[in-house]
RNA sequence: CGGGAUGUGGCGCAGUUUGGCUAGCGCGCUUGCCUUGGGAGCAAGAGGCCGGGGGUUCAAAUCCCUCCAUCCCGACCA
């Protein structure tokens, strides 16, 4: 390819709108432009990397048995509404109507669409286990589009769905999966760790996020560090160790104190002297099924994923003042279990422990204090429903958990029979019987995957490329674009590694030198080859390696030969 | 959806507070000269219904109303 008939348009300034590291650089290096919020053109570049990610994944599907097929964007709203979809996916769901009225959703998951394709195609136990995938673009109306390609209303996803006998065909159907994708992100040259993670809306059991590693990510995860121990877990998912309570306090009497004005736990502790920790918070959510109060220590946060789930809500929101008001009797900043009615009372595994605590005593500027748990209150439900923090003991093994940023790229689900059943996919056993299929489903978010590998491997100059995804292998730049001899060896290593298979560009813009060096490192091609006007004199090129910078030169006629040699040990 | 902000040539911005006559600057683009190992220099150009609509006014990029778009901060997902 020539850099003059290439179109990637490089820019010198940061775009304005872009805030994180791939998005800035997707934009500055040309390949990608924003048509909508949330939604891409991929130019040139951007389809040669994404060709090149689909490549790796449609290689590690079918090693796995997979076979790919193509189902449609538009999908029909009457499967949606038989597994009560159309209304829980909420406004998420893109929807339109066809001319005569007719409602249809863009598609941002296939369960739907595949399985009441399976339930007319799949008779028999003898058709299972089946695993189809499909590589396309997927549709999601996010309530904030963010960060350029990390979080898109219109993606490119990669989702594959297992149909099984049993459970235990499905184990061994996700523990394929699982490992084709520690593969599938290996070979892309990623740092990325597999999490235990929260089903959320997709439904079914067992659940795993594959998580790269990057400040810029929107997800924490939590992993233990000792080696051999192999726990690693989402936040939301992270189940708390419990401590011990504070067994040689002896419970006091409830009593009450003024605290006019101090609210916040940071406020009332201060204001009584005691540490946060004495506090129990009370938090309270609006839900479909009424008001709900969380409790949890001074200083923890209520984990709303758990919360959700041990509610078993779809929907929860925090209360406000009005509601609060209501149900208390007292301002925000007072509301306490002691007393407290109309609410479904969680408390969380650590409040239960507490002695002497302190909460709000639902009247306006006081508080209780000397409360002890399951005495003064009894909770209708205790559950583990707080956050855990980098920090805290490992659940398996008692370290330190380390907490960092992740970028959740693929997730891979036990769904069970949650979908089979709804839509009627069911087969005949052995033994005559009718069952329901058995589902799995797992998905590569390819288009994140993109911008993850950036945010992953990048410079103050530009995008470096991991070689297995980058664009081109190589870049020629020739100092000068006047100098005859210069362009002749130019176009002869072009040729000979066009030839040998090197994806190379040959930059024969009428550009200065140092514009050409600029856009190579911006683009991130792994290897860039130079030609001075001494190298064209002396038949030979100067090779510079992206990542680390080191520089190495080899006659002409060895070029193709090096230039394998190099990348081989990228 | 709440909260905050922005919208002026392709990109980045100034001008808006205090309305005023031909709307500026940098980058990029075109042409020529010059230059050629890290985004050169000089010269001459092209390119803008100042997000849309409505209003106030002798006069609106600037004030008011309204709609639209985009970005950032909060709850979900690949």
């Amino acid at each position: 390819m020539k850099a003059s008939e290439l179109l990637a348009p490089t820019s010198r300034s940061v775009p304005a709108d872009a805030e994180v590291v791939s998005h800035q650089l997707l934009l500055r290096a040309g390949f990608i432009r924003r048509a909508a919020a949330g939604v891409y053109t991929y130019l040139p570049l951007a389809v040669r990397v994404l060709k090149k990610i689909m490549q790796i994944i449609r290689e590690e599907m079918d090693r796995a048995g997979g076979q790919e097929l193509l189902m449609p964007i538009i999908q029909p709203a009457e499967l949606w509404l038989e597994t009560g979809r159309w209304e829980v996916y909420g406004p998420e769901l893109f929807r339109l109507k066809d001319r005569h009225n007719r409602e249809f959703a863009l598609g941002p998951t296939h369960e739907e669409i595949i399985t009441a394709l399976i339930r007319g195609e799949v008779n028999s136990y003898r058709q299972l286990p089946l695993l189809l995938y499909q590589i396309q673009n997927k549709y999601r109306d996010e309530r904030r589009p963010r960060f350029g390609l990390m979080r898109g209303r219109e993606f490119i996803m990669k989702d594959l769905y297992s149909f099984d006998r049993d459970e235990e065909g499905l184990d061994t159907s996700y523990k394929k999966m699982y490992e084709a994708y520690t593969r599938i992100f290996q070979r892309c040259g990623l740092r990325f760790r597999p999490v235990e993670a929260d089903s959320g809306a997709i439904g079914g059991s067992d659940t795993h996020e594959f998580m790269v590693l990057a400040d810029s990510g929107e997800a924490t995860v939590l992993f233990c560090e000792r080696e051999g121990c192999d726990y690693a877990s989402n936040v939301e998912k992270a189940v708390q160790v419990s401590a011990a309570g504070s067994a040689d306090e002896v419970p006091a009497q409830l009593s009450w104190k003024d605290t006019p004005g101090f609210r916040s736990v940071e406020e009332v502790s201060g204001f009584l002297g005691i540490r946060p920790e004495k506090i129990i918070k009370t938090v309270l959510y609006t839900t479909e099924k009424g008001i709900a109060a969380a409790l949890i220590k001074g200083d923890r946060e209520v984990n709303e994923i758990k919360l959700l789930n041990t509610l078993g809500c779809v929907r929860l929101d925090l209360a406000g003042a009005d509601e609060i008001r209501t149900l208390t009797g007292a301002p925000v900043g007072y509301a306490g279990p002691v007393g407290l009615k109309g609410a479904r009372m969680v408390a969380d595994l650590e409040v239960m422990k507490m002695v002497n605590a302190v909460c709000g005593a639902n009247r306006n500027g006081a508080h209780y204090i000397n409360v002890n748990p399951g005495r003064d209150f009894k909770p209708d439900v205790i559950a583990d429903i707080r956050l855990v923090k980098g920090g805290e003991p490992c659940p398996k093994c008692g370290r330190p958990l380390k907490g960092t940023k992740g970028i959740e790229v693929g997730q891979i689900f036990k769904l069970g029979d949650k979908y089979s059943r709804a839509l009627g996919a069911t087969f005949l056993d052995e033994n005559g019987q009718s069952k329901a299929i058995v589902m799995g489903c797992y998905g590569i978010g390819v288009t994140r995957t993109m911008a993850a590998a950036i945010e992953q491997n990048h410079d103050r100059d530009g995008i470096i490329w991991p070689k297995s995804i980058a664009p081109f292998h190589a870049v020629i730049i020739p100092v000068s674009h006047k100098d005859g001899a210069q362009m002749a060896v130019a176009g002869e290593v072009y040729r000979r590694l066009t030839l040998s298979g090197v994806e190379t560009v040959l930059d024969d813009r009428q550009e200065r030198a140092g514009v050409k060096f600029k856009d190579a490192d911006l683009i991130g091609y792994p290897l860039r080859i130079t030609i001075g006007e001494r190298a064209a004199a002396e038949k030979y090129v100067e090779l510079r390696v992206r990542r680390t910078g080191g520089v190495s030169v080899a006659p002409l006629e060895r070029v193709e030969e090096v230039v394998w040699e190099l990348l081989e040990d990228l």
